[in-house]
RNA sequence: GCCCGGGUGGCGGAAUUGGUAGACGCAGCAGACUCAAAAUCUGCCGUAGAAAUACGUGUGGGUUCGAGUCCCACCCCGGGCACCA
């Protein structure tokens, strides 16, 4: 079973048993099992041509440890890997090479899984899954007809980043200080017609569900922020000169509404134009101009200073009948709110520098109960304040005036409360080739009606409609059992320049007779094949890569079944990861993503529970040696290829794991692994003689001395315990601990031994695997149990007694836990070290703590 | 600007959550083995000091018998958000 090196060949030993544990299966879960399921994620990757890198290596060794370690705890493990291979790196790949994405990604692929087995991550390889194969398609185009169902994805006509370098249109995520992520072009903003999914209807329950989720703090703050709920009051003011119009704004601070003394409406403003005098025409006309053409980073980080333009009407403050201005600036965003505000200079920093900036009227209308002179802008709203120049509601605090307003004019039929979130429906399309079809066609509106007469279709209440050149068209869902669309061959994935996706250039599967019941179609350059069909076009968008990462953990409960995403048995047994590790720079995109569709499937009914993510875990960043990040320009990339080359992967993994906290920073030290490699060397010398065979000081009836076996069993628990915190970096040091120990030992059990191996193992599972053989253990140590620790080497009747005078240490003795403080005492004052410093001195105090420390006050 | 996280030897980091600061490892020093080197093993390794001892966890204050750990103020580093009314 074993190698016969004499040595610590890792080289060796580490294939051999990477090849054992694929040829035996030992990683592939149970479909049905009675034992308790356990489930590990992390977040798959995206196989990019450059392979592994040691931030990948982290990332998948910390599940793979506690894998390894619950299969040994007995749980039915289920710890799967999979592709997110659509996406722009593969596409333009394959655009400057001419080859195509589905075999550039396949290459990828093998590099990917080459690599991944190559450190010893125990993946169920039986259960992969890939994005962009159709069959699993099939599914997130299912889920996506199931949104439209529901009317969460609609059509809108956006704004998006362009890339004319590019020639296509890039994810916010994508734009990085005005420039393209990729080559580093300009890009501008250009009105595209996008799908865009409804994903503030579940503002509310993602925010709640983040209560419930074991994620770390900082993440949740991040998607709480993202959602931004925030509460306050619709006001609707009416406007001078035109009767029956009004102009409604959102305020959390309905209190100062007497204060409000101008108006300020967004240059996008549905009502801008009208608003706008005769006079003031030329003048907002120009800024709008500006406005449009700034990027969103001048709008927001760059333009500290405030802008506008006033429209010449005026709007009359509710409160009290007075004429205010209605001004035009971009300080105020279309996309929030209603897009105008009430201005309140006296208490909102950027009223107040506007106002300042256009010699606009200030009008204090909150101050501190004692009315104590306040520089403005004065932003307090606590109990501690009140109202002033404010009418009848003087007096009032500002909780109970905006209570009072509210009611009043919801009274009116003026406003109210109401909830604002900062979270914005998503933006759900890409003109890109490398995505997944949208599984609609655009029809006439009377081809709709005529469609769905006869046909069993996922149709919305209120149908989608967009209008295209003045014509009204129709989005027809295709039938699911159609499903799924795949992408068409292309002759070139060269995009299209303006502002489509290589798709809208294949006109035979873009323009076609479309049959609703079957979603059959033919190119509309032939006959009509059947009255019934319908003359469609296809939508040549296709979905962001998002798309497939937002259910991907749910195909992997049974990756094979193709009557539905799985079967509702998996979903019961195996739920949702049980923990999920992967960086934090998901933190709100894909995260939050997943656990909007994931909703969505549990309001269906697919899912039995509400939250993808009930535990999750980020990896922090290994940093370059010189501390910084990792980078081909810097030159301080560590290749793992190299590494596991010159250390072996068990130390590479050891040496990942016990660098510091896996939550934290760390930078690499090319030397520092050769600790945790003379670790592995040291236990291989332990086990191993020079011959290569078992050491002979290790035997079925050596006699362990206590303290190795203390140590032996404070280490099984610490690992254990370790392991269930992901506390990895101490294990290592722990183990590292026994190690030096055994090497002194004259001799040692070998039930000793095999304990340790089985602890180590998940740590460094191939070399585990060989001394585990060479022990003469049958099977594989993958297979075996976990240790138990016996409490009764880790109960302690005597420890270290720690003497200090004065809260200073001044000596220590080994004594039983139970003494007496008077005991304690005696002992201090006969300790050769302490009695000194007693000397002619009076106890005035005695602080004693059992088995840790006396502490005695003198003077 | 706002919200988080963090500052511990030459370096990465430990510290039972208020009880000997520096576990474990890297680097360094000395010794053993060797013709020699590497590897390996043994010992030392916060600063000052011959030692006793004193001083030491970003800075300054505080609470406490006792503070890396708790409180207040400040400095620095990292991350997130950034006109969201």
């Amino acid at each position: 079973m074993t190698t016969h090196c004499k040595d610590y060949d890792f080289r060796q030993i580490e294939p051999k048993w990477q090849t054992f544990w694929a040829e035996n299966n030992l990683f592939q879960a149970e479909k049905t099992s009675t034992r308790q399921k356990y489930y590990a994620m992390d977040m798959f990757p995206y196989p990019s041509g450059a392979g592994l890198h040691l931030g990948h290596c982290e990332n998948y060794v910390i599940p793979d440890i506690m894998a390894r370690y619950k299969r040994a705890q007995g749980f039915n493990v289920l710890y799967p890997i999979g592709w997110d291979a659509f996406g722009l790196p593969t596409e333009n790949y394959a655009v400057k090479t001419g080859r195509h994405p589905v075999d550039v990604t396949k290459e990828n692929i093998a590099t990917f899984t080459r690599q991944l087995k190559a450190i010893g991550i125990s993946y169920d390889f039986s259960r992969e899954i890939n994005t962009t194969h159709p069959a699993y398609f099939k599914w997130t185009q299912w889920i996506w007809l199931q949104l439209f169902k529901r009317g969460l994805a609609y059509v809108e006509d956006k704004p998006v980043w362009w890339c004319p370098a590019l020639g296509t249109v890039l994810a916010n995520e994508e734009v990085i200080d005005g420039k393209s992520e990729v080559g580093k072009h300009p890009v501008e903003r250009r009105p595209l017609r996008q799908w865009v999914l409804r994903i503030t209807a579940y503002a509310d329950r993602l925010l709640e569900g983040l209560d419930k989720l074991d994620w770390p703090d900082s993440t949740k703050r991040m998607q709480k922020a993202w959602i931004g709920r925030s509460e306050g009051s619709n006001v609707e003011f009416d406007i001078d000169c035109h009767d029956g119009e009004r102009l409604r704004v959102f305020t959390t601070r309905l209190d100062t509404l007497f204060g409000a003394t101008y108006m300020v409406i967004a240059p996008e403003h549905p009502l801008a134009d009208q608003l706008t005098t005769t006079e003031q025409k030329e003048a907002v006309a120009a800024y709008a101009k500006t406005a449009s053409a700034k990027s969103d980073l001048e709008r927001t980080e760059l333009a500290k200073d405030k802008t506008g333009v006033f429209t010449g009407s005026y709007a009359i403050n509710p409160a009290n009948g007075e004429k205010i201005p209605i001004w035009i600036s971009d300080y105020v965003l279309v996309s929030y709110g209603s897009g105008a505000i009430m201005a309140v200079p006296a208490h909102d920093e950027r009223d107040f520098e506007f106002a300042e900036k256009f010699g606009l009227p200030i009008l204090q209308v909150i101050a501190p109960q004692d009315n104590s002179v306040v520089e403005l802008p004065y932003v307090d709203k606590g109990d501690a304040v009140h109202l002033i120049n404010s009418g009848d509601r003087n007096g009032l605090t500002p909780k109970e005036a905006q209570q009072k307003l509210a009611a009043h004019f919801s009274s009116e039929n003026r406003g109210g409360f109401t909830v604002q979130y900062k979270l914005r429906d998503w933006l759900f399309s890409r003109q890109r080739y490398w995505g997944e079809p949208f599984p609609i066609v655009w029809v006439s509106e009377s081809d709709y009606y005529k469609a769905i007469a006869n046909a069993k279709l996922p149709l919305p209440e209120t149908p989608v409609s967009y209008t295209i050149d003045g014509v009204i068209r129709f989005a027809l869902p295709l039938p699911e059992n159609a499903l799924p669309l795949s992408l068409p061959e292309v002759s070139s994935y060269e995009p299209t320049g303006i502002g489509e996706s290589p798709l809208a250039a294949m006109t035979e599967w873009l323009e076609i007779w479309h049959e609703p019941n079957t979603g059959k179609s033919v190119p509309a350059t032939e006959p009509c094949p059947d009255e019934h069909w319908v003359l469609a076009r296809r939508e040549s968008n296709t979905m962001p890569q998002w798309a497939g990462s937002c259910w991907y953990y749910l195909r992997y409960l049974d990756p094979q079944n193709s009557d539905a995403i799985a079967s509702p048995e998996a979903l019961e047994y195996w739920g949702t990861p049980d923990i999920y590790v992967g960086g934090a720079e998901h933190a709100v995109l894909h995260l939050l993503y997943a656990r909007f569709w994931h909703k969505v499937l549990f309001d269906l009914g697919v899912v039995p529970t509400d939250e993808p993510f009930t535990k999750l875990f980020h990896q922090g960043i290994i940093l370059g040696e010189d501390g910084e990040k990792m980078s081909k320009s810097r030159g301080n990339v560590a290749n793992p290829d190299e590494v596991i080359e010159k250390y072996g992967t068990d130390s590479l993994r050891l040496y990942l794991m016990f660098l510091g906290p896996l939550e934290a920073m760390k930078p690499w030290n090319p030397r520092g692994i050769e600790g945790v490699h003379r670790f592995l060397q040291k236990l291989w010398r332990i086990c191993v003689d020079s011959e290569g065979n078992p050491n002979p000081k290790i035997t079925d009836t050596a006699g362990d001395s206590d303290e190795i076996l203390k140590v032996l069993h404070k280490t099984i628990r610490k690992v254990g315990d370790d392991i269930e915190h992901l506390r990895y970096n101490t294990s290592v040091s722990q183990m590292m601990i026994l190690v030096n120990q055994l090497q002194k030992a004259s001799e040692i059990n070998k039930s000793t031994i095999t304990s340790f191996l089985k602890v180590l193992a998940p740590f460094a599972p191939h070399i585990t695997e060989e001394l585990w053989s060479r022990m003469g253990q049958g099977g594989s140590i993958t297979t075996s149990t976990w240790p138990n620790f016996d409490q009764k080497f880790l109960t302690k009747n005597e420890s270290k007694l720690v003497f200090q005078i004065n809260g200073k240490y001044r000596g220590d003795k080994i004594l039983p836990l139970d003494i007496s403080e008077k005991t304690a005492i005696e002992e201090a004052k006969s300790h050769i070290k302490v009695s000194p410093h007693l000397e002619g001195k009076e106890i005035k105090r005695a602080i004693y703590v059992p088995g840790r420390i006396l502490n005695l006050v003198v003077v």
